[in-house]
DNA sequence: TTTT
DNA sequence: TTTT
């Protein structure tokens, strides 16, 4: 139940495969780090000056796992989410907040490759993706016949981060040499 | 499963009551007239003219209940939903097609007046509205702990309409003077 | 200036090539048939049934001639503009209502194919397009830096039709043999 | 010219008073705190459980003048506008980020209170607000027939900090005691 | 860090 | 820090 609004719609650009973990009851959880392209005109030389916006995404539930699998660097996608900002403890104890697109039950994916995803058509795909699936799916974690299907579970936070080793992004609860979270 | 995105957002105010009917195993189906206000700069005189859009929706489910209950000639309104057009044949025999907004279990209604509808503060609210209840209550047929919850059936159409008489919309299978659904 | 919000958002793909057309001012105007794709489950069968939506755009200004000289049946966009009902007369002089998805100054489209468009690569493109263009155009008739650019007269109705042959859609001022504008 | 989609749409209310900064060239740039609230049923108890999430809105141009002069502590307000991640320095010389809503020429804002916002109405509003002015002002940078408009600039940054004192956030570049910006 |  |  809203009493409210908060809805992000965007399309843009994986920079990283995404980083799937795991809740402690098997749910996945998916991150990922999309790039929205921007251009305007400079006042003063008239030129088109690129901009890229960075935007952490973390997904719950069945989305999760579809991103898991078929997205990849490079990958284009459409992503309805909400906007959360959450609050960590850096190294030297002060607060920090990090703000990301949430997907979940409520949210939406899209894939927008010409066939299901960024260099997998070069290089194989991590993670033993099946050649036989459909090269383009599209996820809702809730949507028409869906009923009664599970589902991630989203609120209360707490999921469970296996390892958090090279490659993945850093994590509040994690004891990094840094503590920058985005 | 979407193959594509299909998206409606209106803020606007309803220019009548909420139509109610029910489907045969009494799902609530609402219709609404929403009017979504422009104004634009006359290029010649300069002025400001003023210009409504009127939006057919359809709403299924939890949302059509809270509609039916809540909602009332005026009620300004948040609305998120699917564009979908359907045919129906006119007392000529000829095709003619309507196009409404669609709110099932994917779209979203929320009330933006500052206490529970248009103008129903100086009249009864018909249909024994709970007085106990809350004044501006959301709606989301598909949220978080719902799972599992009873959902409209949105699909397949062939809804009851049970009179369709005075005051009520003309809809295609109906026997009216005129054949214009919207 | 808007007195409620009013805003469609779509991603799909072209039913056929854009039908450009010009304004007595010289300012194109473009329609374009959009599929959005959606699957349901069948409660009776437990099938995934398909559904195709139709939607007809129309746009104006810059993003008429980007979307008329770059996007071609089969082309994957995203569409962000407002829902318009206009009246017209059919033959049998009875008021008919077309429903259309209005991308104007406010609106924004956006190429999503890997290079440019549907089958534009297999068969040479219409409209003599010109191949030194950037591939992926996105189009936004306002934009930053873009204060003082021209644009489209999207108000008034008014633009003119040349031709409407064989291919084109029924207008509504056209003498066609039927009066079925969608 | 946008090579992706980055688009936030919120429904909610002020937590305080709009904060007005203006730049060197005399454009006003608003801050807002705006709070979206929902709830979600407790997996564990049952219980229905709210939680708001609060926004930081950057405005700027015309926009950012509506809303310094009409919206209020406790304003209901729809609002559109983009994702943006800025990079800034703490106190103790590491990087923070912190992601805002910024509502420029392509974005949109609504008053969505029954009469001109909040709690302007008990209380003399600041800013010397008209009072034969409209009660419920909607405001959008760019649209029909604004054509040739001055607008905000509301690329670069840089705007200037006139105070920053009392009540008002804390920015980037203040000589605070913590460096929170959020 | 992506994409064109 | 808002609102119901």
């Amino acid at each position: 139940m809203a009493r409210g609004v908060n809805k992000v719609i965007l399309i843009g650009n994986l920079g990283q495969d995404p980083e799937t973990r795991y809740t402690p009851n098997g749910n996945a959880v998916v991150n990922l780090n999309l790039a929205t392209d921007e251009s305007y005109k400079d006042r003063q030389t008239g030129q088109l000056v690129p901009k890229t916006e960075w935007h952490r995404i973390v997904m719950f539930g069945k989305i999760a796992e579809v991103a898991g699998q078929y997205l990849r660097k490079g990958s284009k996608v459409y992503i309805e989410g909400k906007l959360q900002t959450r609050k960590w403890q850096g190294q030297d104890g002060q607060d920090r907040y990090t703000t990301e697109v949430v997907v979940d039950i409520n949210g939406q994916m899209q894939m927008l490759d010409s066939r299901g995803g960024g260099d997998n058509a070069s290089q194989g795909a991590p993670q033993g993706r099946p050649q036989s699936q459909p090269q383009q799916p599209a996820a809702q974690n809730s949507q028409q016949g869906n009923y009664g299907a599970p589902a991630g579970n989203n609120q209360g936070g707490g999921y469970s981060q296996p390892g958090g080793g090279q490659g993945s992004m850093p994590e509040p609860v994690d004891d990094f040499d840094d503590d920058i979270p985005f």
